[in-house]
Formats: structure tokens, C-alpha cells, sequence
DNA sequence: CATGAATGAGACTTCATTCAT
DNA sequence: GATGAATGAAGTCTCATTCAT
């Protein structure tokens, strides 16, 4: 037998899940869980919906996989650098969040997030890949800078998972108010402009010493 | 003693509606509006299916019930007196922070939060109901107490919609988070602890002079 | 014991099934058999629908009243004088066919000729109600008459029942046309212009002399 | 021989519209629109109720298709012929009644046409669609073939329209007679007996010169 | 690998009929 | 006699999932 050459759709196959996920990602977003049809995943990735089964078991595993692979590596780079972060809390503040405004503004995280909370109770699974992919490591990394902070006396005492909480809790609801009020035409909030007034806001709360 | 068979219902006209929004409160919580099934509803109010019907025109208009007669009547003597408030803000923040985390912590509302936030998109009526009735006017109160302590110099200057949002922002996401992630075990925030330290910290961090 | 006169409400009382079997003739004129809820026939009626069942046991007996009752003594008298009729054939088509397209055009009758045609295999207790209170007795009344013009010389030879489908059927169909496709704007048949022309064409088709 | 399990189904995909269409006519003409179930519908077919909606939107539609599908293309051949038509009035009736017999009596057509009498208030599409393919082109060729026949002096001088309504109303009458009234044992009228008696009646009633 | 075709289980909603008052 | 309240059975339509090709 000659050597064969991979053939060229080859790549395309492997694309496919990914392709998938995508479109899952795009419709999971827009409809929730239970309403979005695998019909509508199959026809935006461009397959049939049987091919949906050939890659992924079941409605809920692709979801668990639009998580792990979609969403989470987004999060990740920032919560590497949260966790390794040694410079001055305010600093830190003054980055993060504009830059959680940037990028999740961006993004259709938000639907996702909306998605995740409205059928958790129904589909637990969803809720522990999101958790523990997700949100757990991001509070860990978060009250973990801030506890450090307050070893270093730049942080008031108090429960550092609290702080943590407050500190991102404006940025993920002005998120969902959009996602959800935003289509019934109610005022929504500016993400950028929150995380300004907020950083300021917090920090002040937060630090030991007033900043400049 | 004679069998006297257990009559298959009883009269209990001006019972039944309230007795169906609070089944179907209980439901909606716990389901979510698409997944629950008007079959559970009606178990749990202790009626037939089609009862419902002679109350309800639809399961959107039953949720709608739901909102304004069990969930909204709850916010609304808070809301008036945060309106009315005219006094130190500092004293109106440490009183309504653990007032709303003991209300909102006994009850289902935080079901209902995730239920609206999920199902939104596909159903924009309920996002409305909850708006007009529910979330528009509590931002409000709250945005005009502020921007009349702003007005007497207590509280710093900053829009005062998106100081609203940083005070409350914590108490909502703990509340969701309870409800999201309680059920698979991650450890939740202790609703109570989380308006005592935020209290302080959005106090120090919004007033002017630093209180006691 | 004294003598109770007659309370008044008595006579309401007295009235009352024929008060629903005019409200179920319109009804189920207007929406066929089926699609006849009774529900509106008990608001027509202005009774609760519990109240129907005192008087009619089904849906199907409710329906055999309305035509015994209310469509059957309509019909009666003109063909009880079909019956006797000794005249000319001549005199009596030109009077009986504009007669029935004054009569029949101006009732509801039509309806519920559609219902019949439409239900009877559904519930072939109307079908047979109808057939033996009316039509069954029309077709008789009138071969009945076209065979003793036939032994009179006055009418060519032939079925005599098939002489008197051939004299009806226009007026049948021209009425149910009505019926039929007026909702949709379809240009409807003049019920007196048809009963004056065949009229004619009939004379000249079934008599054996050529009238005036 | 091992055992072979029977397929739960068989691709059909070209054949399978036409298959629910002709089970389709047969339950409609059957039950009528309303009181037909799709789950007879599809038992007839041979399918389940879901595999109805892959080919047909709704019930309605489905109605649309059998009109369309599998009654007009009975009826196209004959009115195209009648509209070319351009012999002698007489031939083209003695020609033209005892086919309709003949066609129609042999057909399931009378079960719809009773249907489409019988629910076109309730489903208005029902009455356009069947006027709009069938009952208009059938009237509009009749009554064409009339006033041809008019102009060349054979037939006497009236409305066509009327002239074409009482040509045909004898056959459709007794038609519908057979699908209404047979079922309860009553005499049903030999529909070529009626055509061959009614060609001679309505010939003489309508032609200038009595043939021959 | 990929898919068109099919389905079973269920959801909401309607309505004739019955019961307790 | 009369009714408001209630229900069970049914009907249309949807959709995740599977099979044969």
C-alpha cells in the first residue's frame, strides 16, 4: 500500500466540534437552555442534527462542553494572573474591572451566565461545570489576592470571600440587567461606566489607607 | 357511622386563586416558568388542570399573578418607606441591607429571581411584569434616596443609579447564588454576614465624612 | 289550605326550554355541531350551563329539539298544502319557489342545513332526526304531487322523486352556496332571481304542454 | 434463519405525502374536519402523528393538500374540456351529467364536499381554498359553455350563471343526499338515474328548439 | 462519517358533563 | 329549579433522541 496523503477534509472533521460548540454557545445564549432547540444548534453549525450525536451524547453534555471549551478559557488567562498577582490592591482593582467590562461586555458571556442561572435547578449538571470550572476558581483567585492584601495591611479585616463578592457583584448584575431588561427597553447600565465609579467606590471602602 | 365518601372537592371560590399563585409560585421557583408543568401546579394547589384555566387565561398570565400578587406586595411597604426616607443615610443602609437579607432570605423570591433572569428572552412579558412592578421602582427609591443625601452632602458625588446598583448588587448575587449553586453542594454566602460587611464598606466608601 | 295561584315566575319557567332551543339554533347555525361550545349557548340563553342539563340530557338531544322544535313546524304548514293541493302544476311551482326563497332566505334555517350536511355521519342521530321530521316528508309532499299531475297528463313521465330533486336542488344549493362561500367574498347566487328562472326551465322541462 | 427483526419503519420518502394525503381524504370525508384525528389519520397512514408535521404544518394545511392534491386533479380534466368545449349544447349535457356520475359516485369526493359545506364558518381557509380550485373554476367554465351556446342561439336567453346552478344541482344534491342520509337507511337517489333524467329535463327547459 | 426520516413522550389548552350548594 | 365550581378525557403540536441508509 502507497503512502496516503491526509486527505484534506480531514481537517475540516476535526473542526466540527468545535464548530458545534460555537453554535451552541450562540443559541444556548439567546434561548436558555430548555428553549433552545438542537434543531437551531445543528442548522447555525452548518450539520445535521444527527451529527450533533455523533460528538456529543446528550443535550446537557453538550452543554458541559460549550462551558469547558467555549467559555472558561476566556477566564482563565485573567484568573492565572489574579492568582499570581503581587502589586498593589488598588492597582489591581483599577485593571480588572474596566477590563471585565471590555471583555464581557463583548461577548455573549452574558447569555450564557443568564442561561446558567435560570436553569440550574433543573439541570444541575449545568450549574457544577459552571461552578467548577468557573466561578469557583474565579472567587477563589479573587479572595485569594485579597486576603494576601490584607496580610499585607492594605486591606480592611472582613471576610475576604465577602469582599470578593462585592467587588465583582455590580459588574455581573449591570450584566444581567442588559441581558434581561434590555429587551423590553429599560434604561441599562454602562458597563465601563460602572466599573469606573465603582473601582473608586470600593477601593475607598475596602482600603486601609485612602489612595490618592 | 355510615361511609360517607369524601366529597371530590369542596367550594372554595375566593380561596382557590390565591392557594393556585401560591402553588404556582412554589413551582416557578423551583422550575423555572418552561419546565414547570401546569400538571405539578395543580397537584400542589390540590386542584385539576383545568381548574386553572377558570382562573388564569394562561400560564403566562398565572405567572404574571404571581409577580404582582405574591412577590410584589412584599417589596412595596419597603419601597414606600426608602421613598418617604428622609433621614441619615448611613442609618437607612445598616437598616435595609439585613432587612432585606432576612425578607428576601426566608422566602422563595429568590426562585423567582432566577426564573425571570432565565427565561426572559423567550418570554419578554415576564421580564416586563418584573421590571414595571418590581425592579424599576426599587432602583428608583433607591436612586432618589441617594441623590437626596448627595443633595445634603452626605453621600460623594457619582450617578446615583449606578451607586444604587453597587449597594444592592451583593445582596443579589449572594441571593442567586444560594439558589444556583446550594444545590450542588458549593458553599454558599451567609446572606446575613454579607449585608453586615457591606454595610460598612459601602458606607465608607460612598459617604463624604467617614462615620463613627 | 288555601288556593295558591299560579306564581308568575311559572310561566318564565315554562318558557324556558324554548327560550334555549332558540339560543342553540342560532348557536349551532352559526358554528356547526362541534364547534358549538355550550357555553355561549347558555349565555344566548341567558342560563347557567348547568341549567341545560335540566331540560336536554346531551348535546345531541339539545340539537333533535332544535329541529323538531324550532325548524320542523316551519315547514309544516307549507307542506301540509303540498299535500293537498289538486291545482296546476304550472300555478303551484310559481308560487312554491319564490315562496321558499322568501321563507328559507330570511331564517337561519340555512345553517343549520350546513350542520346537518356537515355532522351527520358524527352523530348520525341528527341525520335521522332530520331526515324523518323533514326532508324525507318534503320529498314525499312533493313527488307526491308531481305523480298526480303525471296521471293528470300535466307532467311528462318519469321518477316522480327525481322530478322532485330536480325542482328543489337549485334553491338547496344556491342556499348552502350562500352559506357556504359569502364569508369569504365570493359572489353569492340572488336567491329570488334563481326561484324565478328555474322556475321557467323547470316548467318547460317536466310539463307535457308548453305553458303561457 | 435467524430472526430479522421488522424494521420499525421503512424509508418511503417520496411516496409518504401522497400516502397521508389519501389517508387524510379518507378520514376527513369520514368525520369532517373538526372530529377528524390526526392520530386516525395517521393510523391510517401508517405513520406516527409527529411524521404528519414533517410533511404538513398544520391540520389545516393538511385539508389544503387534499384539496388541492387529490380531489382537483379529478375535477381539471373535465372543466378543461368543457371550456374548449364548442360542439352542441345537447351532446355536451348528455355527455357531461352521466360522467359526473360516474366520477363523483365512485370517488370519496362526497365526504369532502360534505365536510367543506359543514365546517367552512369554523375554517374559512376550508371554503376559499375548495372554492377557489374547485367550485369557482367548475361554475365559471359551466356557465361559460352557456353563454357560448347562448350567443349561437341554442340555449334561451338567462342568467348563465343560474342556467350553470341548475345543471348541476341535482347531481351535487343527490350526492350529498347519499353521504347524509344513506348511513341511516333512508333511499338514496341513483346518481345516474338523476343525471340521465335530469339531461332530458334540463335540455328541454333550456334549449331554443326541443331536440329530438 | 453523516444524514433524512421517523417517533414517543409529553405539554398546553378546550369542553361536555357532573357535583355540592 | 338553578348555578358556580370543578374535572377527565381528549386534541393539536413540539422536540430530544434513534434508526436505516
Amino acid at each position: 500500500m502507497s503512502a496516503v496523503p491526509e486527505p484534506r477534509w480531514r481537517r475540516r472533521k476535526e473542526a466540527r466540534p468545535a464548530e458545534i460548540v460555537a453554535a451552541a454557545l450562540a443559541v444556548f445564549a439567546e434561548r436558555g437552555f430548555a428553549a433552545a432547540r438542537l434543531d437551531d444548534i445543528a442548522l447555525r453549525a452548518g450539520v445535521s442534527k444527527a451529527a450533533l450525536y455523533l460528538y456529543f451524547d446528550t443535550k446537557e453534555a453538550l452543554f458541559a462542553a460549550v462551558v469547558t471549551e467555549a467559555v472558561a478559557p476566556n477566564l482563565a488567562p485573567v484568573l492565572a494572573a489574579a492568582e499570581r498577582y503581587d502589586g498593589r490592591f488598588a492597582d489591581l482593582v483599577r485593571f480588572l474591572l474596566p477590563t471585565m467590562a471590555r471583555v464581557v461586555g463583548g461577548s455573549s458571556i452574558g447569555g450564557v451566565v443568564k442561561m446558567v442561572i435560570g436553569e440550574s435547578r433543573n439541570f444541575p449538571e449545568l450549574a457544577r461545570v459552571w461552578h467548577d470550572a468557573l466561578v469557583g476558581p474565579a472567587v477563589a483567585a479573587v479572595s485569594g489576592v485579597i486576603a494576601r492584601c490584607q496580610a499585607k495591611g492594605e486591606v480592611r479585616p472582613g471576610d475576604p470571600r465577602i469582599f470578593a463578592l462585592e467587588l465583582i457583584s455590580p459588574m455581573l448584575v449591570a450584566l444581567i440587567w442588559r441581558e434581561t431588561f434590555a429587551p423590553i427597553g429599560a434604561p441599562a447600565f454602562d458597563l465601563e461606566a460602572v466599573a469606573q465609579q465603582h473601582a473608586e467606590t470600593a477601593l475607598r471602602g475596602m482600603l486601609t489607607e485612602p489612595g490618592p
